[in-house]
RNA sequence: GCGCCGGUCGGAUAGCGGCUAUUCCAGGGGACUGUAAAUCCCCGGCCUUAUGGGCACCGAAGGUUCGAGUCCUUCCCGGCGCA
């Protein structure tokens, strides 16, 4: 019931193609993981989520059950809730980071940028990354001494830590307190939710760290990480849900082996890996790859590696090159509902004028029910987003979906025919 | 002709004596990586030696005042009412 095949690995890279079989389906790696996080695909039917090829869908704990609240006990398990294919769930962990660190820094994700405003006070004091990522945005060649004195400010930002933040981290779990209320999460509990929701894989608990934080710290969050992985085992009780353990050591080598090495001689039926570092302020495309080349050694082969929060098409090209099986990323439903559209020649803002009356395709070939059934224009698109009409962001995210869905198809049909890094080649050089 | 009301960015608005004229929409640009996000940020009169700085500006012209988009006078324009 719960197995998973490697099929074809490539010669000349550690990329492979194998299947995935969980309980409510197959799913062909590597693969996509579409990300559902309050039990839904945002902008989408139940009923739109097989047109757009979909495989496997991650919900998250900690949403859920927040959300849920008194409901949670009589919740049915996302696979009525939301579909009945292949689901997984992640832990809660990383909003041990999100809602705590990230938010306190204004950061989307580790050093990622996000302006946003909260309180005025707060945003002040936590803007630096965000300040220096907006400054990089707008100039090319910022000055040393602009990005150092911002990198100065950064440092006070660190040392303020914990002061006002929403979420305080202990040697047992994480404390929350944001819109919701008060709650405490720890591997126990976090356990204990996602048996009730019901994934077919489900991951133990974990705490993300940014490249913000230092070797001390990231250190001991490893050793928390490290300990709530054992825990995360010891508490379940369901043999028909995979466990995923999780990988994390932020940018230094040595604690990503530890960790790697650590969690990889652990009895999960797979291996995730966390706190990778896209590409973004603060965090240089380059460190990913280090990431992931430092841990997979560690890893075991046969069993399923799942690279958490990533990402962008160069990146998943990297993951899958680099050995990984299945990705999740926020991208092509976010960047859906904000008016980008994925095509094979890059993204474009559906928004814009210069679409406004256009006759032409999203993507000419592409085999998406919005571009292939519908036919839609792209100027139809446009008016439906410049009407703010609902369904602008629902076929938006049906192509995008499905265009990701479908390059993974691709790079997994590369695989089998061993011209992957050709394919690698040919795709980004187009788009 | 008389009376009233009103003229503030492309449109709509706030400000009714005191820092740098508000907000929304439309327009232009950018971002988005285990979802605080169908969101957020920037631009939007002119000049400039440009991470800054300077000069304009609230229909027009005068006036009062230390200080006027704001008060006064006249004119222009629009709406409504009365002849």
């Amino acid at each position: 019931m719960l197995e998973f095949e490697i099929l074809k690995k490539d010669r000349r890279t550690n990329a492979r193609a194998g299947v995935l079989k969980t309980p409510h389906g197959i799913v062909e790696t590597p693969s996509y993981v579409v990300v559902g996080t309050h039990g839904a695909v945002r902008c989408l039917s139940a009923e739109d989520i097989p047109k757009t090829k979909t495989q496997l869908i991650i919900s998250n704990t900690y949403h859920l059950w927040r959300t849920l609240g008194e409901k949670f006990q009589k919740f049915p398990g996302l696979h009525k809730f939301m579909w009945n294919g292949p689901i997984m769930t992640d832990s809660g962990g990383f909003q041990v980071f999100s809602l705590g660190f990230g938010r306190e820094h204004g950061m989307g994700k580790f050093g990622g940028i996000d302006s946003r405003k909260t309180s005025s006070f707060e945003t002040r004091r936590s803007s630096a990354p965000a300040a220096e990522a907006a400054l990089r945005s707008r100039r090319k060649n910022p000055t040393d001494t602009e990005l150092f004195r911002l990198r100065e400010l950064s440092q006070d930002d660190i040392s303020l830590e914990s002061e006002k933040n929403l979420v305080r981290v202990t040697e047992d779990g994480a404390h929350f307190n944001d819109d919701y209320g008060e709650s405490y999460l720890d591997a126990e509990t976090s356990i204990k939710i996602q048996e009730k929701l019901g994934g077919d894989i489900i991951v133990a608990f974990d705490e993300p760290t940014s490249p913000l934080h230092d070797y001390k710290y990231t250190k001991e969050s490893l050793e928390r990480t490290n300990a709530w992985a054992l825990r995360s085992l010891k508490a379940r009780t369901r043999k028909d849900q995979m466990m995923y353990g999780v990988v994390q050591g932020g940018a230094f080598e040595d604690l990503r082996k530890e960790s790697a090495e650590f969690i990889g001689r652990q009895d999960f039926e797979g291996f995730a890996i966390g706190g990778s570092y896209g590409e973004s302020m603060g965090a240089p495309r380059g460190d990913m790859l280090s990431v992931l080349r430092w841990s997979t050694p560690y890893l075991p082969e046969e069993k399923p590696r799942h690279l958490l929060g990533i990402g962008k098409i160069e990146d998943v090209f990297d993951a899958v090159e680099l050995g990984m099986d299945t990705f999740d990323c926020v991208i092509p439903t976010r960047e859906a509902r904000h008016g980008s559209l994925w095509t094979k020649f890059g993204r474009f803002d559906i928004k814009k004028g210069k679409w406004a009356g256009s006759f032409m395709k999203i993507q000419g070939d592409c085999g998406c029910p919005v571009c292939a059934e519908m036919k839609i224009t792209r100027g139809e698109l446009h008016k439906l987003f410049k009407n703010k009409d609902s369904t602008a962001a629902r076929l938006a995210t049906i192509h995008n979906i499905f265009f990701f869905n479908d390059l993974l198809r691709q790079i997994r049909e590369s695989i089998k025919e061993g011209g992957f890094l050709e394919f690698k080649k040919e795709f980004l050089t187009n788009l």
